[in-house]
DNA sequence: ATTGACGTTCCAGTCACTGGAGCCCTCATA
DNA sequence: TATGAGGGCTCCAGTGACTGGAACGTCAAT
């Protein structure tokens, strides 16, 4: 199979495709011509990879997860270990998001958004709050 | 003022502030001897812009909003409309990230987390769900 | 033989920094 | 006066995960 019905199956774009042959996620057949020959495995991973991708696994996540589901000898503990660790980085992700929006929302409120210059969010803005450190 | 003194006053690293002197969002004066050299004003474009950027504003709503800030004239409906469209852009990233989070708790909580390989989460990758097109 | 839709590689750009190399400047101390 | 620490400076490369484009090869059909 071709690269473009390699897309069109896995819902990926060529363009990204290739990129994960150049990065090794997947290595397909060429054949005689220099094209890209897509067998079964080959889809198989592309499928499994978009899927983990559409949950915000990081590449290198995708590789580490891929290969524990070619390995037989795995042990389901180490998947879900990957899987908790990343649950919890997107629990952390939305946290700050929510405090984002609720700050946003609240200065969104104040503001008249009329014609006069009048403006809580930049009064905001222009203010130092609290100084903060990262640790 | 130096640049060490700078960070320390508006929270920022060092190598940030050089970056937003590069990107033409500060433009300090500069010493006999080349050091930059921070006024009030650029200690408040640099505090104002840690705010926006802490509230997920990209560098480009950044630079917006601060010559809004700057603009005697502005009208304050166009900061609110600025702050309303990255609000729904936070609200769309979790709304993702809520949909992405209820997907892995699922296959965490079905997954034995043993010693043996069988595992529902790689068995969700490997599977083909509905094909997704990307408009 | 030519057209058009495929395929290939390689390079540059995205975003907002961050790290490092290699250099200069200043001040205090020996 | 030499030296060392601790600033400062610029420029280049790398991050992550692509994406766009140029320049070129291949293939089937006309």
């Amino acid at each position: 199979m071709n690269i473009k019905n390699a897309a069109l199956d896995s819902g990926l774009p060529v363009k990204t495709i290739r990129y994960y042959n150049d990065i090794g996620l997947i290595n397909p057949a060429r054949d005689h011509n220099g094209y890209r020959d897509f067998r079964e495995t080959d889809l198989h991973k592309l499928t499994f990879v978009a899927q983990a991708r559409s949950l915000g696994f990081m590449i290198g996540d995708c590789r580490t997860l891929l290969a524990l589901y070619e390995n037989d000898a795995r042990e389901s503990a180490d998947v879900k270990h990957i899987a908790s660790q990343h649950l919890a980085q997107i629990h952390e992700k939305i946290t700050k998001l929510n405090t984002m929006s609720d700050t946003l929302s609240h200065l969104i409120n104040e503001c008249a958004g009329d014609h006069r210059p009048d403006c809580p969010i930049l009064d905001n803005f222009g203010k130092r709050g609290s100084k903060k450190n990262g640790t």
